[in-house]
DNA sequence: ATGAGTTCTTGATTTGGATCAGCGCACGGG
DNA sequence: CCCGTGCGCTGATCCAAATCAAGAACTCAT
């Protein structure tokens, strides 16, 4: 299978790259991102690198591949929170909870690089401004959280998987991973799909197949693309909560 | 109407009160606290303390009262994201976005500790083990919101009402606002119920008689009390998420 | 190449929750 | 005190999405 984005500078701190495209470092700060993170590891598609209810002994900052974060409920039902590309991070609820409340998988071929609980609080300690923009970054994967949570709870099945798409395309695109004017190869079943928007995957397929018959996605040799990006945002209530704000953020080490 | 949970420490720094319940403050730590907060301000039941897309000024504390966050769509409905109790942080995507992604609204009459961002910068940065807590109670609200979505993408009407009710007597007995054995007065119109579990008001009075019927829960003069909350709790798939792990943190300054 | 297991697709039928409509009660303000 | 409004409650009907079923297309390991 084709592994997407996997051009990330090897060797270099992972969280590093990430952290730069919202402030610049100074030199110690990157020097302490440095002594973070462990060796990279690499997994397989469909492994679990995290386990629901397991506890977890460190984090991860994606370097490249996909991989989502879920949970299964009583009725075996499962509802995919999240889809992680490069730069993510992985596992931070390590940081409030010993027993993981969520699985994270491998959709791709991912690799990750690892951190640990102690060496991020040492990180912190001597880099105020980085727990600061941690802070800020986590509080804008929650604002996105709850846009999925508005999507799911009062939109039309149609809008659901059109935000979803839309929210794909929007980062993928902010990681540069979507050349112009390019498609990107979803490596997601619609099963996926369906658990990430509540949907069954008979309905996903439906949903799918009536935007492409009105022109508004198209999918081709595997390649997906939105042929009316504007409309299928106006459609489906999305919004872009890519950028963030670091003006107030402490000054640097 | 009457208001729970009014018995704040007047004076005292809001915050400092809450992560109290998690770590022993040093001196300097409580110091610092106590300059963070400006004078509280009241607001009345219905009052809209922060507003969609307009651009916050401060963050709060709360002292006392019900408030929650919500966002309105494109067609009118609106999405509770979740209820906010005393000691709660309100209006943390400030530290992300300059425009708020949602609107904040007292359900009762509401007492709020005013803070601005720079303040809260200068705090972390000079109490970096504050910064690292912050982001670990983060962190839990954003499992909390990972819960209700999978409640709402994944689970049945009844499920949700009842996980939704779990939720709110499980945080309040944390706070010691339910007395032994009590029920608690629910300040929510059947339709703001409705409008955090993703249903019509007309679905969740059927579904609150329903396990009324089942004797499950049962109201009376106006106070609410769960029967068989052991019960409820399994039915509904309710994982409670109240306490934090603080032991990794960064040392006090 | 072959066969087995996924995944995608489509049609038929069912159903959980929405929508529509209307009644009664509590309560707060003039 | 009385009226208006908001809220709880209930029945009838409708509809979006689930469920059930089955064939086609694709992947992958051998």
């Amino acid at each position: 299978m084709r592994i997407q984005g996997e051009e990330g500078v090897l060797g270099g701190s992972c969280l590093a790259e990430r952290l730069r495209h919202y402030v610049r470092l100074s030199d110690a700060e990157m020097a302490a991102l440095d002594r973070l993170e462990e060796p990279d590891r690499t997994y397989r598609r469909g492994a679990v690198i995290i386990r629901e209810n397991e506890k977890p002994r460190e984090m991860f900052v994606v370097r490249s591949g996909w991989l989502h974060n879920s949970a299964v409920l009583g009725n075996g039902s499962r509802q995919i929170m999240r889809f992680h590309f490069r730069g993510d991070i992985i596992g931070l609820p390590l940081l409030a909870f010993p027993d993981s409340p969520e699985t994270v998988t491998a959709v791709t071929d991912v690799v990750l690089c690892p951190f640990s609980r102690e060496k991020l609080a040492q990180l912190i300690d001597q880099h105020p401004r980085i727990g600061a923009l941690l802070l800020a970054l986590t509080v804008a994967s929650r604002v996105a959280l709850a846009d999925r949570l508005a999507s799911i709870g009062r939109t039309s099945a149609r809008a659901r998987v059109g935000a979803l798409l839309c929210e794909i395309f929007a980062r993928m695109r902010r990681l540069g991973l979507i050349a112009e004017g390019e498609g990107v190869h979803l490596p997601l079943t619609q099963e996926d799909i369906g658990d990430a928007t509540g949907l069954t995957a008979v309905h996903v397929n439906r949903m799918m197949r009536a935007l492409a018959e009105d022109g508004i996605i198209e999918r081709r040799n595997g390649q997906l693309h939105l042929r009316n990006e504007k409309g299928l945002i106006s459609d489906s209530n999305f919004t872009d909560r890519t950028g963030i704000e670091t003006g107030w953020l402490p000054p640097a080490r």
